[in-house]
RNA sequence: GGUGCCAUAGCUCAGUUGGUAGAGCAAAGGACUGAAAAUCCUUGUGUCACUGGUUCGAUUCCCGUUGGCACCA
């Protein structure tokens, strides 16, 4: 694990080229296809160094969640451990892996109509209707739910309208056991060098194509999947909002935002082992391997 | 060279009829159970350019200095 940008993707492949593991992707919008260098994903040469799951497999159009990668990743892991000893996760979407490592709860798929009907009803009265609506169709999720949150509330109403129960009742509070050993370990490295880095990389991509690759999508704007550091900027610019030097500096400023997210959800996490990204790979893998032998570092 | 206007938070600016000041953005901290690169919450002390004067008290009024802008020459 680690912030975007601190330098997951190289270590993670010597990890794996140490433990001849296989790499599932953990990262929201690197599972997509057409995306690549807005996600900084795996390029071509490293996807040839090592077996990686879950890198370019589905659609933009997909409706992709986190439960659904629960699922994928549990099936695939089940298969992988036959195999293997050791299975090397790696990427930044701190809810997908704890949807692999802590379990979500069972909830079933918002159908199509309820979803509609929801996401219409906010937009045409506004934040207080999904208010009243969690009111009152859970109350007691009304006591500890964010209430300026749309995401939030609509996730609740949606599922309540779903089920016909309480959202709420729907949550356990429980974390699954996993029929194998979980090993956290994160990058951490100095935020002002983190911050240069974000900067450089946006700097690259731009160079490599990014913007082209923007343009291709731009039709398929308004899907979740694009909702996407990189892409939302950039298709702001391309509806003529503000010019391409301020879609850059949005892409930037955007991407250290989601690095300081993702910072505050990893401190959260008292099981993570932090390694300094500023290490030699060797010395890395070599603590990792103490780690992964019950050792401390 | 002359005249006028401006100088306040990292940036853009507001304001104080004289009682040491506040917005937006940036930044920092936080939340997070199927949209999560999403979504949302909290946080504003800064020699109010510098020097001197008037005053019980000056960032606010006055003189000067420096810097910027505009116009005139």
């Amino acid at each position: 694990m680690g912030p975007t940008g601190v330098g997951k993707t190289e270590l993670s492949l010597r990890v794996a080229e140490h433990y001849r593991s296989p790499i599932l992707n953990c990262d929201s919008r690197q599972i997509f296809q057409s995306i690549p260098i807005g996600t900084a994903a795996p390029t071509a040469e490293e996807l040839a160094r090592v077996k990686h799951y879950f890198i370019a497999t589905r659609d933009l159009q997909d409706d992709y969640n986190a439960g659904r990668y629960e699922r994928d990743a549990l099936e695939l892991l089940d298969q992988l451990f036959l195999t293997h000893d050791v299975v090397v996760m790696t990427g930044g979407s701190m809810l997908y892996a704890d949807a692999v490592c802590n379990g979500l709860d069972d909830l079933p798929a918002v159908p199509e109509d309820i979803r509609a009907e929801v996401t219409e009803n906010y937009k045409t009265r506004g934040l207080s209707w999904l208010q009243q609506e969690v009111q009152r169709l859970d109350p007691a999720y009304w006591e500890i739910v964010d209430p300026n949150n749309p995401a939030r509330l609509a996730h609740c109403v949606e599922l309540s309208l779903t089920t016909g129960k309480p959202y709420s009742s729907l949550r356990t509070n429980t974390r699954k056991d996993r029929p194998f050993r979980i090993l956290k370990i994160a990058l951490e490295r100095p935020r002002e060098q983190l911050y240069e880095r974000i900067n450089t990389r946006v700097t690259r991509m731009m160079d490599d194509g990014l913007l082209e690759e923007a343009k291709a999508v731009y039709p398929l704007r308004h899907l979740n999947s694009l909702q996407t550091v990189g892409y939302k900027e950039l298709f702001g610019y391309l509806d003529g909002e503000y010019d391409l030097r301020r879609a850059i500096e949005l892409i930037r400023q955007n991407t250290r935002h989601y690095a300081k997210r993702q910072m505050t959800w990893f401190r959260r996490d008292k099981d993570i082992h932090w390694i300094d990204a500023n290490n030699d790979y060797e010395k890395n893998i070599d603590s990792i391997d103490t780690l992964l032998r019950g050792g401390s570092v």
